[in-house]
DNA sequence: CTGGCTATGTGACGCGGATTACATTAAGCG
DNA sequence: CGCTTAATGTAATCCGCGTCACATAGCCAG
């Protein structure tokens, strides 16, 4: 078996617990690919041409205004799938954001053409789309709530409370485009936090130090 | 026949294009009922039962921030469904919104398990839930777009050009309500509008004199 | 260890728009 | 026809945060 095989289906449940025949006519399908960080899997507006299940590395989702200005929808890694392209496959709507790899990416691209067989006839591919289909639009909707009703302060403290063992490895210019503001109120709001003793700032990451002060800034 | 099924077949032209006998099973599974303007039909974080079919009348759904400003996330009217709801059924997520009969609306339940069923078999229900979900989907991605890159302004200009015949029949209080902002905002742009000629304003109606315009400022 | 780059710190300033606080006007109704 | 209520007009004010304009500080390469 090649090993990106084995590695989809650590990945992907559903495609393991598969009957053999079918996983195997899946797999067949597949197109698998490797993107370095900075590939622009999808462009503001293109169509896409299959599901793209994500093996390893990160892809990130985000809007761009007119004026450079980005803001981000969310983060695709391992196990997971672009839903928001799978649905506009399907629905054969234009992809009104961007995909691009914030990690290397081992990417295995579906074909639209079998994954509208499989969602016909598998159970399995079925129940995995609509989840991620749900999962996406409940993310959307969450980055949706912040922008229209909460203050910046609320939204980089709900932003710091996303990371693992409390270390976020990014620039303030990063956080910046990913909360959708200015490098200069990021600045000024992890120094405020700073001084608080909420966070340590280190050149490149931010470090946080009392969760539960975070979760009320950010707000229930 | 029943009346709401010509109705429904009026309205949805894949039900009326589906093979006889799967037609008449689908209807067979559809709760019908007539809902008045201001009914709830899902409140932020409910579950709902199943997948709403309009055949009449209009449905907005919308979030509400915790201070009690609302934001407008798209209307369903005739032959369109809330997709976000059965995206959610299907995904087994809660549904973060709140859905609201804006007109009184007449309604088709198709319980979840006929829907999921059906969506395994049919092809029709397929095409027509995945292309909902996309177009719900996107409509979604068009209010954030707006909410966090354009001002004020451009937002109350695209909003009116949404409209058939030129006339906006709503008070500047749920117009407000719509684009997510304070009343006397949108007095304040609208009259602005007038003395530019763009549009007229009546007690209740907003006439829009000049798309052309309205176009412009709403940016692309 | 030094120059040059990238990341960060910080003040000043301005603008959009939210809020407050009323005045005014139109519509509906007894 | 006057009273009541809902809808609208309009200041004045305030505040968040985006922008500009730099200063400083780590970091890596040569």
């Amino acid at each position: 078996m090649e090993d990106w095989r084995k590695r989809a289906l650590a990945a992907f449940p559903h495609l393991a617990s598969m009957p053999e025949n079918e996983r195997n006519e899946a797999m067949d399908a597949m197109n698998v690919g490797v993107y370095p960080t900075g590939t622009v899997m999808i462009e503001q507006g293109r169509k896409c041409r299959g599901a793209a299940l994500v093996l390893g590395g990160v892809i990130r989702v985000y809007k761009l205004s007119a004026e450079g200005k980005a803001l981000t929808l969310y983060r695709v890694g391992a196990g997971e799938t672009c839903v928001l392209a799978v649905s506009c496959l399907l629905g054969g709507v234009d992809y009104p954001v961007i995909a691009e790899v914030e990690e290397d990416a081992e990417v295995a691209m579906l074909p639209i053409g079998y994954l509208r067989a499989a969602l016909m006839k598998s159970p399995s591919w079925q129940t995995f789309i609509f989840a991620s289909m749900a999962e996406s639009m409940v993310s959307v909707l969450n980055v949706l709530d912040e922008v229209a009703f909460r203050s910046m302060d609320a939204r980089m403290a709900s932003r710091l409370l996303q990371c693992d063992r409390n270390r976020i490895e990014m620039t303030h210019e990063q956080l910046a485009q990913d909360i959708g503001t200015a490098r200069e109120v990021v600045s000024r709001l992890l120094k405020e936090l700073e001084n608080r003793n909420l966070v340590e700032l280190r050149r490149g990451t931010v470090i946080v130090l009392d969760r539960e002060a975070l979760k009320e800034i950010a707000g229930q």
